[in-house]
DNA sequence: CAGATGAATAAACGTATGTTCATTTTGTGA
DNA sequence: TCACAAAATGAACATACGTTTATTCATCTG
């Protein structure tokens, strides 16, 4: 799984000559090493010497593009979130689709290689581990935040009210979606070789069946 | 919450007489002055100094109990893994009691300030962060090992047979179960604050209401 | 093309970290 | 009570780590 660093615009301006253009893409290439160091060697042995080993640049460069090693990990923990949240908004933001699709679509999304691969899962876990010790963490390793908890039980009250489920609740049921695709990362996490994104699809939809009936 | 690492009588001999007394309890204490330092200082900022520190004894003892920092470490692990297996062994191997009884003290338990307190979920996390790449961690932080799985689908397994539920999959079911559990955990670790242990078993319980109606 | 500017380098530095070991303290058994 | 043994101490050590800085290299500008 490859990152999709280079494709992160948002805190790099667009180069304007060849000197900025290798400055960016060094800048980059330091996060891509980081992220690898991380999955390579745990956050406890990533230092900086071998994210520079991995990076083939010299050991200056960290500090000349991100001041301190700290800095360089919080760039990839906000580049980290963001791809996150990009790859959810893009279905459940979409009031277009019907909010059955956009609850199978988020399933898709949310399973998908793009964020659930072996790589960022170690990253997220990295930081949450940190976070008791660093609440200045909490921000960028807890993406599936407000809005997205908010759309999830607009997303549940539209189901009961289409499908008259006198039964259903909202809140607890999009609880429930958040803390089982919680759970599915964390599986992904331990047991990737034998993890399997279909099955574990079919258990989501498992779920929202039984919440749902009528529309899954 | 305070661990109950004392009461663990599993690797250490119960000591015959008062100097063997004051090293088993030195033990003790540096696998707690352990836990809270990963709990305060966060899995990178656990140093042996400051357990030290923490634990008020001579910079020796760590190795001189454990060898080295590694194996202090490895043995709060197992410890941790210890206490959370027997916590859920006491609910879900208890065959006297109902599968829908069984599966509610599930909850219970794997919810309860025992096994899900900040600490020892700091320190879950911070291990589940090095496993990528120390694979040899992997046996300590996945105690919901095969038992547990086996256990909850024969539980489900049960439940459809005893309610004709013929929609009713016992493995997808357990699998929501396990994933379900998991994401509440670490809901938990990134808002201990608000975390109310409540509406989580409330939430678990509207699940398995879902799956198995008359039972709930 | 030459001078100026910014990026990149790698040696050097100070501190932090984990471990060792000679020494002291404490408890045990004769 | 005293010699012995085990436990505990803390100074000392080597290495690892993150950062700084003087220097070199590449690119841009006039």
């Amino acid at each position: 799984m490859r990152l999709s660093l280079a494709e992160n615009r948002t805190r790099i301006v667009t180069p304007s000559n060849a000197r900025e253009v290798s400055k960016s893409k060094n800048r980059i290439h330091l996060l891509e090493c980081a992220a690898q160091a991380i999955h390579k060697f745990g956050y406890r042995g990533t230092t900086t010497a071998n994210i520079q080993q991995l990076s083939g640049l010299s050991r200056g460069m960290i500090n000349l593009h991100f001041q301190s090693k700290e800095n360089l990990l919080l760039a990839l923990a906000e580049d980290l979130s963001e791809r996150y949240a990009s790859n959810w908004q893009k279905v459940l933001l979409d009031t277009e689709v019907s909010p059955a699709d956009r609850l199978l679509g988020l399933f898709r999304a949310d399973l998908s290689p793009e964020v659930l691969n072996e790589r960022d899962v170690a990253i997220w876990f990295a930081f949450r581990s940190e976070v008791s010790a660093k609440p200045e963490y909490k921000k960028h390793i807890d993406s599936r935040d407000a809005t997205f908890r908010a759309s999830l039980i607009e997303i549940c009250s539209a189901l009961k009210d289409e499908g008259g489920y006198s039964q259903a609740n909202p809140v607890l049921a999009a609880n429930c979606v958040i803390a089982l695709l919680e759970g599915m990362w964390t599986d992904f996490h331990l047991h990737s070789a034998d993890f399997d994104r279909g099955k574990a699809e079919e258990a989501c939809v498992y779920m929202v069946r039984s919440f749902f009936p009528d529309h899954f």
